[in-house]
DNA sequence: GCCATGGCTAGTA
DNA sequence: GCCATGGCTAGTA
């Protein structure tokens, strides 16, 4: 599986892999966002990116993009259409009002971050 | 110029 | 609802 790493205008470098590995550590019936999964790689600001390198998930089975939502408690987006977001989620355990996630700050995922090797 | 975002403000009710 | 943020990409030169 090749990753690709995106590029700051700062010249740091936000490395796809690493999205995707601490996103995978939100667990069924959690969500979290956009700008936490920024926030938490040191990235704050680069929520917009984060939304780039979703789109760009190249295995939906083992990376759940469908669990990062907006910040507001709105779906969001979905590669496969929103429709199908709130079906995998509701699967879940996740309740709807409208695009809303019901409880969203109970359902938010706190983030943390492991140490790598 | 587009977009799978987010935060803040005006302005309504 | 506006605009700052951030990277990508089609398409012009």
């Amino acid at each position: 599986m090749t990753y690709y790493s995106v590029r700051m205008r700062t010249g740091r470098r936000l490395d796809a892999k690493d999205v995707y590995d601490l996103l995978r550590t939100v667990p069924e019936g959690q969500v979290t966002t956009y700008g936490d999964l920024a926030k938490a790689l040191g990235f704050p600001g680069a929520a917009r990116a984060i939304g780039r390198i979703m789109n760009a998930n190249p295995d939906p089975i083992v990376v759940p993009c469908h669990r990062v939502v907006s910040s507001d408690g709105s779906i969001g987006g979905y590669g496969f259409g929103i429709k199908m977001k709130k079906e995998i989620l509701a699967k879940e355990g996740l309740q709807f009002d409208g695009d809303a996630i019901v409880d969203f700050e109970k359902k938010r995922a706190v983030l943390k971050l492991k140490r790598e090797k």
